[in-house]
Parts: C-alpha cells; structure tokens; sequence
DNA sequence: ATAGGGTTAG
C-alpha cells in the first residue's frame, strides 16, 4: 500500500491539483448552500439565526471561555516609566499649555469622517466646516512630525508645540495619533504626541482614555502591538486604561499582527476586570482567530459567546467569521456564512465580497471569482481596487498571467486606480515572467503617483533582479531600502541569502545571516531550510550542518523541507583543500565552518587522505540514519521529495550495502516504494507490474516532482549498473511525457533530466536513430543533443550534466561535437551518425545490459545495523 | 473592528 505516496502529500499539490479539487469543491459548496437556503426557515432573531448557521457540533464545542489560563496576559507588566524608555516623563513640559485651553474647545465632536482615511488617499468628504478645520492642522501637524526623525525627541516636542493653537480639542490629538497609525513606520512619533497630548486633553480620564485608545490604534497599525501593550498598560497604571474601548483596541492591535493567543488573553483579562466586552471587542477577538489561524471550532466558540452575552453579531462579525473560514480552507463554511448573511440582517458589503472572492481565488476556481464578481455588480456593490488585485493574483497564481494583466486594462477603463498592494501584485507577476522592463515601468508609475515601495515591494524586487543574476541592482535595493526606512523583514533576508548562496558567495550570505540575527527578527523554518540547502549543495555541509543544530537551539522545528534537504546533501560534501580556489572566497564561512569541523568531524581536519574521506562517508551514513529518527520521532511525515532524495543519495553511496542501509529507511516510510525501488534494483522483472502502478500514481502528481523522482529512480539504477532498467524506467517516463520536449527524432533535449536518466536516454535515442538509418528514412542536415550548460542550476557555475553526457559520447564513440557558441549543445552531420550506426560494432556498445547483481539479499545488514547501534 | 501583495526541498 503506498500511504504517503499519494498527490497531496506532495508540498507542490500544485496549481493543476488544487484547481481541479476545488473545481468539484465549489459545486458542492454550491449544492450544499442552497439546500441550507431552502430549509431553513426565516428566522426569528438575528441571534436565533445566527445560532441556527452554526452546526451543532461547533456549538457544543468547549467555550475558549473556560481556557482562560492558555489566555493569560504576558508576566511581565513593565511601567511605562523607567530608563529604557527614554521619550517618556516629559509631560509636564507642556502643562501650562493645557490651562490656556477655553473651555469652549472641549466639546466632544465625532471623528467619524476622518477615521476611515487610508494611506496617503483622500479628504474627509463629508466633514464639517470645525472639523475641516482642524482635521487640516493635524494632518500638517502629522506632515511637520513625519519630517523630523523619528528618534529626535526634542524637535518632535517643538514640532508639536508649534501647533498648540491649531489643536485645541482633545479630537484633534486623537487624529493625530490615527493618521500617524496610517503614515508614520515609527512608534517613536505617536508616543511622544501620546506623551504630550495627555496633559492637553484635559484632566479627565474619559479624554485621556480616547487619547490612549487612539495610541493604541495607532501603534496597532505600525505592526508593533508590543508597544500597544505598554500603552495599554500604562493607561492601567494611570487609572485611564481600564476601558472596554483600551481593552478592545488592544485585542484589535494583537489580531492586526495574528496574534491570537494575546487577544484571546486581553478579552479574558477585560472580562476579569468586570469590564462586558461588546460586538466591537467579540469581532477583534474572531478577526485575531482568523488571522492567527486558530482552529475555526474554536473561534466559532467565541461567536457562540457573544450570542450568549446576548450581543447581536454584525456584518463586521460575518465578514470576520467569513475570513477565519476561507483562511482555514472551509470554503463550504465560508459559502455558508457569504450566504445566509443576508438573511441575518446584514448584507453583504464590498468586504463581503471581496473576502468571498479571495477564498474562492485561493482554491483556483477563477471562474465562479468572476461570477461572484458580476453578482456584486448586480447587487450595486462596485468592485474595487482590492478586488481585482484579488483576481489578478489569482490568475497569477494559475500562471494565467495573460488574464491578471488583463483585468490591468479593465481597471484603467474603469478608472479604478493601481495601490501599493496591487502594484505589488503586478510586480511580482513581472518578476514570475520576467518582464524587467515592464518592472521598471511600474516602479517609475509608482514614483510618479507617490506610491511608496514597502516591504513586500522590496522583497519582490530583490528577488526578481536577484533571479536575474543582477547583483548590483540588488546591493542598491538594499541600500535604497535603507536610505527610505523600510524595515527588511524575514523574507528580505531569506531572499538574500538565497540569491548571495546560488551565486556561490557564501561570505556574504553568511553577512547576511549575521545581519538577521542581529535585527531581533524571528526566525523562521524556511530562512534556515534555504541557507541550508545552498549550503549543502554548494559542498559545504558541515555549514548546513552546523546551522541545522542552530536552528534547533534556537527552537525552529525542521519540517519536512527541511529534512529533505539534508537529506538530499547526503554525499555531496565537498572535500576542501588549500587549492580549492572556492575556499579563499569563503571568508567568514571558512572559519565558521573551522568550528563545526572541530566539534563534530575531526577526520576532516588536516590531511585528507583517502581514510578520512572514507571515514567522513561513513560519519555521514551514521547521521543520516539518525536523521530519519529524528524525523520520525518528530512526526515529521515524509513526502514523495523525501523518496526522490533518499534514492538521490543512495546513488552517492559508495558501496551497495551502504546504499541498501539508507534504502532500508524508505521502508519505514512506505513499503510499496521501496518494494518497486528494491526489486528494480535486484533486476526482478516480475516487479515491473507494480512500478507501472506507482508510475501510474506519479501521473498525478505535478511535472518536477514525479519527473525528480524518475530522475533520481533512474539515477540509483544506472549506478548500480542496472543499465536496462534504469533505460526502461526513462523510457516509461518519456511515454508518459514525464519530461517535457524531450524527445523528438533528430533532436535530444536532455536539460531537464538527471545524468543517469540522461545517459540511458542517449542510448535509447541513437538506437532509435539507428532504426531509422535502417529504415532509409530521410533525416534533417544536423542531430542535436542538448544539455543545457548550467545556467539554471542551483549550484554556482556547475554544469555537471554536459561533462558526464560529453564522456560518455566519448567513450561509445558517438561522432557529436561542442557546438562552437553553445557548450551545451552537440551536433553532428546526420550522414556521419549514420555512418557510425551502420558499423557492425555500434549496436553492441548502444544496446544496454544489467549488470548481474551480486550482492543478493540484505540480510547481511543487520549485523551493520547493530554495529551502528540503531 | 472587517478585504488584496512578497520566501524554502526535487
């Protein structure tokens, strides 16, 4: 049975998979919808209604309520006062200034219009003559802070004074701090307004509740709920802060950020506090579940709580609790919840929408996203620039770029102009098409429309010109991101090691990886499964090694990625010495590496003779094994890459038996794999029905993963001389287009394929050739064999597979050259390979033989097994 | 208080 050998193991499920999954998913979300519409009658109450759309399992569920020490606020409450916080204590500075405030001035004015600005977009339409008034002065307020660094306590402090006269009203300084929460990238800013606002706004804790509210928020939007805590506590400290409105803006600032466990903790803390949370309080609490992906049983506890705290959900609550669906793959729920919204009281709006439609773009089922999009129109909801940065990602992630740019066209005629998102959105499909004058063009728009690059634009970029192998666009992206103030996040530096190690600059990846450590990021699975990777497959796998161990020192759990990596890296490593012009361009690595060598692999120190590369081998044979405990102790399940790298690493064993002992492991995993893989290998031919099957099941899967697999399949046979088999195992692969365009009569691409694949293919084609010739058949002036050169390897400047193919037409004595201006293509004149073909001598050296394996059974591994103590 | 964008293995 091949339980890990399914489709959806593989990570790449790929495009092609999810599309046609999510094809019948749709309909049956569809059936599934209207058979609920027609049961269900009208409801009595929104509560009532609400209730019923919940199943009654999820109702019955264990209320996250009674989970209140999971929820539990942080330990340490630090005062926002002491010698680390060096903005604060200055409030008394401006207390004569709040005495000179008029009464008439502290009126209470809504701050509605404004309160929905986006980044750099917009006036207050609808706003008062008052409000205009002062909503201008603290937007040039905010203009006038933003200019001054953000760490500049003193010319902040004279930058807010200046427009004492200008804002009078507690209201102004709650503006303040909410376009600050729209602009500014630095806490600094609103604090010191928070800081100096508090004595302004009047002594009453209401005001200065709003101010806090406000400071909440807006650090909330910065991305930095840390210091929305300090605010939070703070405000406790002072006597101001325990309101539901601090309560509930902190939960919004930990849902903004995914964090879940901590808002879950605030509405817990609220509640011990006395305080009843509102709709408000409930809908930032889903918000954070949904983003924080938590178990949507869980958080449809909590929507089940606000019923009982007789609160009515509203279309924010909907429009939340639809998200947490469609992040969580339930796109029946969330059909569920898109329809029965309407019958509850509260429509749909373009956030509805727009959620529905992402949900349904996620899947792949593009079409019923355009249907939903005309149901909006008909229903006068207008699409915007979000939902057609939606779809256009989704056909994106299709690889339908051709629709994604054109909805571009449809928008333009729409009037509907491009945001930063969806510039992003189009950029990142320039960089998948490579379309670097198309980039350029966009990012000269984006200046010329004001739109700042962010991160994700950066990231982006990076990656793209990094891709492209240009080096020093990258370095300027970098310095320009620092020069505008965009923090790097964790993909930026991931990117960057990935592009400094494919290009074999390992001291400056490393650079980088310092540089990470030190920006107080934190670290994530795929930054260390990438770095390890080039590592290794550039030679240096101590390093991946070494930094494997970091990462479990620091926590990071590897995944499967990462495992097959290593796995992969098994006899790649790279034996160094001082001649090795790679090791001068070490730097830093060099000596990092001196480190690992000491600890973990004396045998490689010093003098490199032929028993320390034997002894390293068997070193390394003794840490693999230990790996797949490790996996297998850490529930890690294997996919189908983790069979590809096995049988890729049994194919750099040295001896049988080793190769046996790691084919041993793929057993563990799944016993029909290894079954096919063994038998190929032990050249049984009655094995052949059941590789046909598992060939059958590698159909399913997406090109590079079951093309990798035959790749690597092929490989072990080759190399244990298994020479028919393997050319058996390719020619069912090309049968069944397993490679693309490889085979046509008079023109071998081999580019995509593995050096053992390769070489049986060569065979296979000349002898086809051959029967050709034989057939009289009239032939083109020229055969090619291409093999590409390397450009597209991950590993620096390696083009393996053009020397091994080179060799071997070497030694049959094929009559192709290098072509002059392509090394990576050889030719020759078609009458010369026929006349090769015909001699009597070529068809023994073409045709393929299995080598008679010797070594029959495996039992005599177990004595090995027990000597390795495993 | 709610919607969209940027990475890893073969």
């Amino acid at each position: 049975m091949a339980t890990h050998f399914t489709p959806s193991q593989a990570h790449a499920a790929s495009h092609k998979a999810a599309h046609h999954h999510s094809a019948s998913a749709a309909a049956a979300v569809t059936a599934t919808a209207t058979a609920r519409l027609h049961a269900s009658a009208p409801p009595a109450s929104a509560s009532a209604a609400a209730a019923a759309l919940c199943p009654p399992h999820l109702l019955a569920a264990a209320s996250p309520a009674s989970s209140s020490s999971a929820a539990c606020p942080p330990a340490h409450n630090p005062i926002f006062v002491g010698p680390g916080a060096p903005w604060v204590q200055q409030p008394q500075r401006a207390a004569a200034a709040a005495a000179a405030l008029g009464p008439e001035f502290r009126r209470t004015r809504t701050t509605r219009t404004i309160s929905k600005r986006t980044r750099g977009g917009g006036g207050s339409a609808g706003a008062q003559d008052r409000g205009r008034v002062s909503s201008a002065a603290a937007g040039r307020c905010v203009n006038k802070l933003l200019r001054v660094g953000p760490e500049d306590r003193r010319a902040l402090g004279a930058a807010l004074s200046s427009f004492r006269g200008e804002l009078v009203a507690p209201e102004d300084y709650y503006q303040v701090l909410r376009e600050l929460g729209d602009r500014d990238k630095s806490a600094y800013r609103a604090f010191e307004v928070f800081y100096a606002a508090l004595p302004l706004v009047g002594g009453g804790a209401v005001e200065k509740g709003k101010l806090l509210t406000a400071t909440i928020g807006a650090l909330g939007k910065m991305g930095r709920p840390d210091l929305a805590r300090r605010a939070f506590d703070t405000g406790i400290a002072g006597g101001y802060g325990n309101t539901v409105f601090a309560h509930s803006a902190l939960i919004s600032a930990y849902a903004r950020s995914g964090l879940a466990t901590e808002a879950m903790g605030v509405l817990e803390l609220m509640k011990g506090a006395g305080l009843r949370p509102t709709t408000v309080s409930y809908n930032a609490v889903i918000d954070a579940c949904g983003k924080g992906g938590v178990d949507l049983t869980f958080t449809l506890g909590y929507f089940r709580q606000m019923l009982h705290d007789g609160l009515c959900p509203d279309r924010k609550t909907f429009n939340s609790l639809l998200a947490a669906c469609s992040r969580a793959g339930h796109l029946e729920d969330a059909r569920a919840v898109f329809d029965e919204m309407i019958h509850l009281g509260s429509g749909r709006d373009i956030y509805t929408y727009n959620t529905f439609v992402d949900a349904i773009c996620k899947c792949g089922n593009m079409e019923l996203a355009m249907q939903v999009v005309l149901d909006m129109e008909a229903n006068n909801v207008n699409p915007n620039v979000v939902t057609y940065s939606t779809l256009m990602d989704g056909f994106s992630k299709l690889e339908k770029y051709d629709e994604a740019l054109k909805l571009r066209g449809k928008m333009k005629s729409l009037g509907i102009q491009l945001d930063r998102v969806c510039y992003n959105t189009l950029l990142a499909i320039y960089v998948k098409t490579g379309k670097y004058d198309e980039i350029a063009t966009a990012c000269e728009e984006m200046e010329s429309l004001g739109i700042e690059k962010d991160t994700v634009t950066y990231n982006s970029l990076i990656n793209g010109y990094g891709k492209q192998g240009r080096l020093d666009m990258v370095a300027f992206l970098v310095q320009d991101m620092r020069a505008q103030g965009v923090a790097p996040s964790v993909l930026t530096y991931s990117t960057l090691i990935d592009i400094y190690s494919k290009a074999g600059m390992h001291g400056d990846a490393f650079n980088v990886y310092l540089d990470f450590k030190e920006s107080g990021l934190k670290a994530d699975v795929v930054l260390f499964s990438s770095f390890i990777d080039t590592l290794a497959k550039n030679g240096l796998v101590e390093c991946a090694l070494s930094l494997l161990d970091e990462m479990m020192r620091m926590g990071i759990k590897p995944n499967v990625v990462t495992y097959n990596t290593i796995i992969d890296a098994f006899g790649k490593s790279k034996i160094l010495t001082e001649e090795d012009p790679e090791i001068g361009d070490m730097g830093i690595v060099g000596v990092y590496c001196g480190q690992i060598v000491r600890s973990a692999n004396p045998a490689t120190r010093g003098g490199r003779s032929a028993i320390d590369v034997r002894m390293r081998g068997s070193q390394e044979l003794f840490f693999i094994l230990e790996l797949f405990q490790k996996m297998v102790q850490q529930g890690v399940r294997p996919n189908v890459v983790t069979f590809s790298a096995i049988l890729n690493a049994c194919s750099r064993c040295n001896s049988f038996e080793d190769a046996a002992l790691l084919l041993e492991q793929l057993r563990l995993f799944d016993n029909f794999v290894y079954g096919v893989a063994y038998g190929l290998l032990m050249g049984h031919q009655e094995v052949w029905s059941q590789a046909r099957s598992l060939f059958n099941q590698l159909g399913r899967m997406d090109s590079p993963t079951s093309s990798a697999f035959y790749n690597a399949l092929t490989d072990v046979l080759w190399h244990f001389g298994q020479r028919q088999g393997a050319q058996q195992v390719v020619l069912e692969g090309v049968n069944r287009r397993v490679w693309e365009n490889t085979w046509s009569e008079f023109c071998l691409d081999l580019h995509l394929m593995s050096c053992g694949a390769a070489q049986a293919m060569v065979h296979a084609w000349l002898l086809n050739v051959r029967s050709i010739v034989f057939e009289g058949r009239a032939m083109p002036e020229f055969l090619s064999i291409l093999t590409g050169w390397g450009k597209h390897s991950k590993i620096a400047g390696s083009s393996t597979l053009r020397r091994v193919i080179e060799a071997l037409l070497l030694s049959i004595g094929a009559p192709f050259q290098v072509e002059r201006f392509n090394i990576g293509r050889f030719v020759s004149p078609s009458a010369v390979v026929a006349a090769w073909l015909r001699e009597s001598g070529t068809i023994n050296i073409l045709l393929l033989r299995n080598e008679r394996v010797q070594h029959a059974n495996l039992s005599n591994l177990v004595p090995r097994l027990q000597a390795l103590q495993l």
